[in-house]
DNA sequence: TCGACGGAAATTGTTAGACAATTAACTTGC
DNA sequence: GCAAGTTAATTGTCTAACAATTTCCGTCGA
């Protein structure tokens, strides 16, 4: 059984341990899936847990099936790669340093752009909901699981604030990435700088409506960030 | 049969069905929709058709399953609006004004950096395919199915140009999207502003290796072609 | 009156096997 | 050597049954 000791449905495990496996290279692009039978055989599990798994795998762009052909893995440029359980998937195994780059790269290309927005926009329960997550945050620490969840709950609401659903969809995705990230630095045993302080900056600016120092802040955030996390992963 | 005319595989067809029915708001958020059993009667199709979609547009995040809760529509802000299908089936509805303009809005924030980044980076092969795009462009003009064609090219070269995969898959995200906005504009009977000198440029910039001007020269252009398609759906 | 506990029923989850449709690969004929 | 037809392998679809899960309801008790 692929069930050995994880719940869920098997199609949605299933899909998980392929993808996993795709996304870290076992099956490059262009290669063929085994058939449909043989996985069933493989995994334990009858055809439609496979089907229904392959069927989630081409919604995310990572394979495409044709009769006689196979289930084929598609070109890496094709996958959905801001999908939030792709992105879980790829830190899985280790990311690679290009794409934790790509990842930062965005969050500056974004963030800034997000908290601008959100300085200007921001209701007032939104407010609240940030100021509540930083004092929290101030609380716990950063290495707590109570202080990363409300480091995330502070992101989100900046992004929410923006009023723009598109901006918010893609801060999903790449919250799952940091996530990731933060676990990966904090099992390194370094000093890194708080960023307590520069949160704290942050949301004042937003309170304050000054755009153009939410913009600042938050790329100096996400750089110093980006420097930790370069540190963790070069030890 | 779901498969009126349409090609493909049905379970493809179907998801597309049902995809479009829930963003367009056939099935509000929170609404469970028909059992398994009751929709593969519905649609004249097996059981397995329906479960192999809805398990489609479950990895898109548009609905979860429960036994006996049945399948529920999941809220808007999880779905993954920024998968290029789930983009496209927006756009098979009227597209609502708040949408697109998050749309532009989000174009505003990436393109410009991307531009930037592409007119540092960009490779020889890259300018050339960029050129070669601008000049199609330039012959064929942007209401030819051929110049279309071409402008997409073009910019999703800029993307590549990047260096930064998930710049690229968010390119392909918003290229689909975009490709409507396209559609829609010129459905409408107005006279535009011609696109094509501010194209040549940004690919003069490009080829400078000028950042700033590539920046300013596609704020510009998205900023133009955010106020024809806000003409075009106002009319 | 309210809560906890437990049972029943509905729905998805999973399996098995069969046949159809598609198409890549081969074979044959020219 | 090329084209057309044939074959065979694979995905696509259907049916039917049973299992597993969990919501819902009813009962019991405090």
């Amino acid at each position: 059984m692929v069930n050995g000791e994880r719940r869920g449905p098997a199609h949605v495990t299933l899909a998980r341990t392929l993808g996993v496996a795709i996304v870290t290279g076992d099956y490059p692009s262009g290669t063929v899936l085994p058939g449909e039978l043989e996985l069933a055989g493989q995994f334990g599990v009858s055809r439609s847990v496979i089907r229904e798994s392959l069927r989630m795998l081409s919604a995310k762009g990572l394979v495409e099936s044709r009769p006689k052909a196979g289930t084929r893995v598609r070109e890496r440029a094709q996958w959905n790669l801001l999908d939030p359980e792709l992105l879980a998937w790829m830190f899985e195994g280790a990311p690679s340093l290009g794409f934790v780059r790509s990842l930062f790269q965005l969050r500056m290309i974004v963030e800034p752009a997000a908290a601008e927005l959100a300085a200007v926009q921001r209701s007032a329960a939104q407010l609240s909901r940030m100021g509540h997550a930083v004092e929290v945050m101030a609380q716990q620490g950063l290495r707590t699981q109570d202080g990363q969840t409300a480091d995330q709950r502070f992101h989100a609401a900046i992004l929410e604030a923006t009023g723009n659903e598109l901006l918010v969809s893609l801060s999903s995705s790449i919250a799952a990435a940091v996530r990731w990230t933060t676990f990966f630095k904090y099992r390194v045993p370094l000093q890194y700088r708080d960023p307590i302080p520069l949160h704290r900056e942050l949301f004042e600016a937003i309170a304050n409506g000054d755009a153009t120092a939410a913009r600042v802040v938050t790329e100096r955030l996400i750089a110093q960030a980006g420097l930790d996390t370069e540190r963790a992963l070069g030890a």
